[in-house]
RNA sequence: GGGCGUGUAGCUCAGUUGGUUAGAGCGCAUCCCUGAUAAGGAUGAGGUCCCUGGUUCGAGUCCAGGCACGCCCA
């Protein structure tokens, strides 16, 4: 054999793919590949994508491995299909999550200490921390292979964020849509702020807290107690120092009952009687009931006097005349329920916000100033304060034992137990509990746009789709208004500035605008520390605490000043910004923003319903949901949705034991160890191929390493084969190709090639591999044109499994014929086609791989003048036309088959090895036998037989069943179905089958009339009766002769023969191509005999120039290799004549 | 307590508009191949499709109720 020029590079066949990985993007970054996959699509319709900007002052987890993992898939799959998509990377800066950290750090923890400290040397801390990780985010970004601009990231802390947040709060402002109000918020007491749902929805911990139930004396008209009592049930004992209704629903029904233990009577809901005498171990003996209604207007004693004392005499006057006492009395509600407590409801309009909704309609019913005030007896640290003296500066959880042991020595504690429920708590610093509290706070009145909102909900499309009407629909449906201010130092500060003399607020949209206010002053607190300290950015200015020394003259009135209110604002209306913040709109950046709005795509974990999601969706909403108002900047209408039209919801990561990942259970591996040893497009595989992304995912060292032989290796072996036979073979695909640019080697560049021959005219088999090409290139785009890349993942991996379990398999013995004749040029090309086409499919998914794979069939043979990266490639589309639908079912038959013998063969023990003479093969359908007999070859090539015969009359070894054919005959039928079956059993099958083969069609006589029926109609099974060698499947049965004569024995100890041979070739390291001289040794006759019968297929197969055979035992040494075949020893010695590549 | 989701082989999961013998991978067992070779492949065992009821000629699939688990929220 000649030695012709290799076209590709020698492949390793032990792959390291971490190794391989560490090289591609070293190759990405000195090409800048992924800038000129932009540059390629510069004049193309975009792909709008948005990075949810992750948190860098913590580590990244799994979790952000996944996210980033299908961030990077579907831009990457676009940008292929011809879109230009452009990813800005982005950095969330603000927020508790920082301040949290500096605290840590520095050994602090409230607000006055913080104080204390210096706000202004505080926010320093902040700005070092917020970049403290960035090293490792940026690491893991590029080392999973997430195409992203990280260089141009947006920073929600930068001048020009921070200024479009301002003018996005401006418009809402000036639209009245950002209010100051009082409210009810969950308020996080050592941290002295409110937060927003999304953030205590972070929260929620289980925890064991205390249950009362605690009696309230009635009163009679003249303000006595009587001898029946309410009884309440809390799980915030804190809370009764402030009690002020007792709420009941009217229409229930409720008890009087005697408590002989007491001696006194109490209030519950009828419902509630039994399994509350049951709980307490009394006897309860109902003495009447009646409607809620009745206990309306009722009076009680509360539990503790601090506000009684002074004013539970007190009335004041109704919008409706007459007279009404401020509180200690019953009123009704809607949302009592008889689940959990008793049916009366302590009502403490400080710490609930239903209960506050409460007072607020018992304060509406009278004269202004007449109603009763909101008591609380709560700090905003979450003391008590000097009005509730015995607890005051106890913190309130603290409090509950206190305030249980006087309840319980006052003789009011009915029953005391532990309660386990969820309770939230601060989601950065764990160990405070949240509780609601009434607080000034600003508002944004997102209620008024839910209906805009469920509209603009009701375009996007959600996976799963569920989401949109159940998860985030729900949640929209229950929206209230956003508790936007927080109490806090590190975030964007609320742009709003107030009139020292008259209370009036005024908005404003950037720095610029405050600085062109009259009489601007206080401008020279940041001079003075930039001064100081000329590292510090200018965005600091924007900040506290250099903001609030900005001041000016009031327009409200003369002589007074407008400062800046304290607060800043809740983290997640920074994220919710960034379609437009990130371009510093409407300031700067107009085109930008009009031209990436809104996102085509987004996906982050399921967490960020209430957060992200929810926050662009409402923001996007609120600013370009309606006309925009006369003389606004920068606002417009948009048509929904927006700012993202699908969103992929990511399920939540588990680690390996299926339960939450976490640090101290250890039950993850680090990425960084999952990359060294398996590397990312093992990681990526396994999250795209596995599971929908939206299940909970489990984090599994052992599935990431499982996709290596499972996908990975699989296809580096077909290419490995492919390349070390194209070698070998000195088959060059750029050969004879003319182009100078043979771009991203579509099929119609390679129909130029050197001994390419259109589809049509090869073989089947080549034909069917490119046919089901086509078509799994097909089905790949529907569904990623869906954002489905699980689908889609798997097509790929059949396609893969194809290729190499059938296509490859069955094609080895043409790769190895000499000379290259057209059959094997046909295979070459089949096989580079599928190759080149697989490896663009795959380059979303592993690019890596794909890069590598690319590298080597593509550049390697054309160089320059195919394109420099397989992700610069055109997505194969694949075309309908050249899917041959009847060809894959065909061989889908022809494959059943073999597989059958197979399984025939196993049932017998009858080795592979051993040549059988004949294999009869039934169909359930005769149709297809013309076609089959074609490939009788190919069936006795796998199946090791000498003759494969389609028995037309099986009798013998075959009972047939006719069953109807019910996807076609069901809805025809419908009630006869059974009449049918009946009919169909009674027949004789294979008389049936005979007039159906001669006649085309048959009649049936069913019990209700006569019935026709075509082949087609039908559906015969198969069963090989008893005795014979068989086995069966729905399309055939494959019955084997396993009659062996002397002939067909000897073959086998031959084919052992080679078996041997090939080993030792193996073990003695010989090439491919490698002559050999051959020396058997056995003393076995039938050996030697068959050995001397099939010397010619013995040299063929081993490349044996020579072959001598000797009668004796095998000599000892190294230089003989022994061998056992069967009972038999077989000595194989062998020496090289010579080797490839050197002249002969 | 409410909302949403999930429940299919030992494990991880598929399962189209209802259709006859419910699939895949891993693991396990038995075996094959040895010119892809530190690979590859075949065959097999393994199932009350969570339970109950309903609709239907026919239900893993549709409906109702229940149970278990998960997430989110009260």
């Amino acid at each position: 054999m000649n030695s012709p020029k290799k076209a590709f590079q020698d492949v390793q066949p032990q792959v390291s793919f971490p190794k391989l990985e560490q090289r591609i993007l070293q190759f990405w970054k000195e090409q800048g590949i992924y800038d000129k996959s932009l540059q390629r699509r510069r004049d193309a319709p975009r792909f709008v994508f948005y990075e949810g900007p992750p948190t860098a002052n913590g580590l990244p987890h799994p979790g952000h491995c996944l996210t980033r993992a299908i961030k990077d898939l579907f831009p990457r799959y676009r940008t292929m299909r011809g879109y230009r998509c452009e990813r800005k990377a982005g950095w969330d800066t603000h927020g508790l999550p920082v301040e949290v950290e500096v605290c840590k750090e520095l050994g602090i923890h409230s607000k006055a200490e913080i104080e204390a400290y210096g706000v202004e040397r505080f926010i320093h801390r902040c700005l070092e921390s917020v970049f403290r990780y960035t090293r490792e985010w940026e690491y893991l970004t590029e080392r999973i292979g997430f195409w992203i601009h990280l260089e141009e990231a947006y920073v929600t802390y930068h001048q020009s964020y921070v200024e479009s947040i301002w003018w996005c709060l401006k418009t809402l402002f000036d639209r009245g849509l950002l209010y100051h109000g009082h409210k009810i918020v969950w308020w996080w007491p050592q941290g002295g702020t409110a937060l927003s749902a999304g953030e205590v929805g972070q929260g929620y911990r289980t925890v064991d807290d205390p249950s009362v139930y605690v009696r309230m004396p009635l009163l009679n008209e003249e303000g006595q107690e009587t001898d029946t009592d309410l009884l309440i049930w809390t799980t915030t004992p804190w809370t009764l120092p402030s009690n002020q209704f007792v709420a009941v629903d009217p229409e229930l029904e409720y008890a009087r009952v005697w408590d002989a233990q007491r001696g006194r009577h109490l209030v519950v809901a009828r419902v509630l009687v039994e399994p509350l005498a049951q709980k307490f171990s009394r006897t309860w003996e109902v003495r009447e009931t009646f409607p809620g209604r009745r206990l309306v207007g009722r009076r009680y004693r509360p539990p503790f006097d601090f506000y009684y004392r002074q004013q539970g005499s007190r009335r004041g006057r109704l919008r409706q005349g007459g007279e009404e006492y401020w509180g200690w009395r019953v009123v009704e509600a809607d949302f009592v329920t008889t689940d959990s407590g008793t049916g009366l409801v302590h009502q403490a309009p400080a710490f609930g916000e239903v209960d506050f909704d409460v007072l607020r309609r018992e304060q509406a019913r009278f004269e202004p100033g007449q109603g009763p005030p909101l008591l609380c007896a709560v700090a905003p640290d979450g003391t008590f304060t000097a009005e509730a003296p015995p607890y005051q500066g106890q913190f309130v959880k603290d409090a509950d034992r206190q305030i249980m042991a006087d309840l319980k020595r006052r003789g009011l504690l009915f029953h005391r137990e532990t309660y386990q429920h969820e309770y939230p708590f601060c989601w950065r610093a764990e160990q405070d509990p949240l509780i609601q509290y009434p607080r000034k706070s600003w508002f944004i009145r997102t209620s008024q746009l839910k209906e805009l909102m469920l509209e603009n909900n009701r375009h996007i499309a959600w996976l799963p789709e569920h989401i949109r009407d159940g998860r985030f629909g729900n949640f929209l449906e229950s929206n209230v208004d956003w508790a936007l201010s927080r109490e806090r130092y590190w975030g964007t500060p609320l742009p709003i500035w107030q009139c020292e003399a008259t209370g009036r607020f005024e908005a404003v949209a950037s720095y610029q605008e405050l600085l062109a206010k009259p009489g601007v002053q206080g401008t020279e607190v940041w001079q003075r520390a930039k001064e100081q300290n000329p590292q510090l950015p200018e965005h600091l200015k924007v900040h506290k605490p250099y903001i609030d020394a900005v001041t000016y003259d009031s327009p409200f009135q003369p002589g007074a000043r407008m400062r800046r209110v304290p607060e800043v604002i809740d983290v997640w209306f920074d994220s919710g910004a960034m379609p437009f913040a990130q371009w510093g709109y409407p300031h700067r950046g107009q085109e930008r923003f009009r031209e990436q709005f809104p996102a085509d795509f987004i996906s982050e974990a399921i967490d960020q319903t209430r957060g992200w999601f929810y926050s662009l969706l409402a923001i996007s909403t609120l600013l370009f949901g309606t006309e925009p108002q006369p003389g606004e900047q920068g606002t417009f209408r948009q048509e929904f949705p927006h700012p993202y039209r699908n969103c992929v919801v990511l399920g939540l990561m588990l680690g390996e034991d299926g339960h939450k990942m976490s640090k101290q259970r250890r039950n993850y591996r680090e990425p960084q160890e999952i990359f060294d040893r398996y590397g990312a497009d093992a990681m990526r595989w396994y999250f795209f191929a596995n599971q929908a992304p939206w299940t909970s995912i489990r984090y599994s060292e052992q599935a990431i390493r499982d996709s290596i032989p499972e996908f990975l290796l699989r296809l580096w072996n077909v290419y490995n084969f492919f390349v070390t036979y194209a070698n070998i073979d000195g088959f060059d695909p750029a050969a004879r190709i003319p182009a100078a640019d043979a771009g991203d080697l579509s099929r119609q560049v390679l129909a130029g090639g050197e001994g390419y021959r259109p589809h049509p005219q090869r073989g089947e088999l080549d034909r069917w591999i490119l046919s089901e090409l086509d078509r799994t290139a097909q089905l790949v785009v529907q569904h990623m044109d869906r954002y489905e890349n699980y689908p889609a993942a798997r097509l790929l991996h059949q396609f893969v499994d194809a290729l190499s379990n059938w296509y490859v398999r069955r094609s080895r013995s043409r790769f190895w014929a000499s000379g290259l004749c057209e059959d094997k040029l046909d295979a070459y090309w089949t096989l580079y086609e599928c190759l080149v086409t697989t490896c663009k499919l795959v380059a979303p998914f592993v690019p890596f791989l794909a890069e590598e794979l690319w590298q080597n069939l593509a550049r390697s043979p054309f160089g320059q003048r195919v394109l420099e990266s397989v992700h610069l490639a055109d997505y194969p589309t694949g075309e309908p036309s050249r899917y041959d639908e009847e060809l894959s079912r065909r061989m889908g038959l022809v494959r059943e088959i073999v597989s059958l013998g197979r399984s025939a063969r196993t049932a017998q023990k009858l080795k592979v090895r051993q040549p059988l003479p004949q294999v009869e093969i039934v169909l359930a359908d005769r149709r297809d036998q013309p076609w089959l007999e074609q490939h009788a070859e190919l069936i006795a090539e796998e199946l090791n037989v000498k003759q494969v015969h389609f028995a037309r009359q099986a009798d013998q070894y075959i009972q047939y069943t006719v069953l109807p054919n019910l996807p076609r005959l069901g809805p025809r039928l419908g009630k006869r179905i059974p009449l049918l079956k009946k009919a169909l059993q009674e027949a004789d099958p294979a008389a049936l089958l005979r007039r159906l083969e001669s006649e085309g069609q048959v009649e049936l006589e069913l019990a209700d009339g006569p019935l026709a029926l075509t082949r087609d109609d039908l559906q015969v099974r198969l069963q090989a009766k008893e005795g014979w060698a068989a086995a069966q499947g729905p399309g055939a049965v494959v019955v084997l002769n396993t009659q062996l004569t002397p002939e067909l024995v000897q073959e086998g100890l031959a084919r052992d023969l080679v078996r041997a041979i090939q080993e030792e070739r193996r073990r003695r390291g010989c090439q491919y191509t490698d002559r050999i001289r051959l020396v058997l040794f056995t003393p076995e006759e039938a050996l030697q005999q068959a050995a001397q019968a099939f010397a010619q297929y013995i040299q063929g197969e081993t490349l044996a120039v020579e072959l001598a055979v000797q009668g004796q035992q095998p000599p000892e040494g190294e230089q003989v290799g022994r061998y056992k075949l069967g009972s038999a020893q077989v000595g194989v010695q062998l020496e090289v004549v010579r080797s490839s590549g050197s002249p002969a």
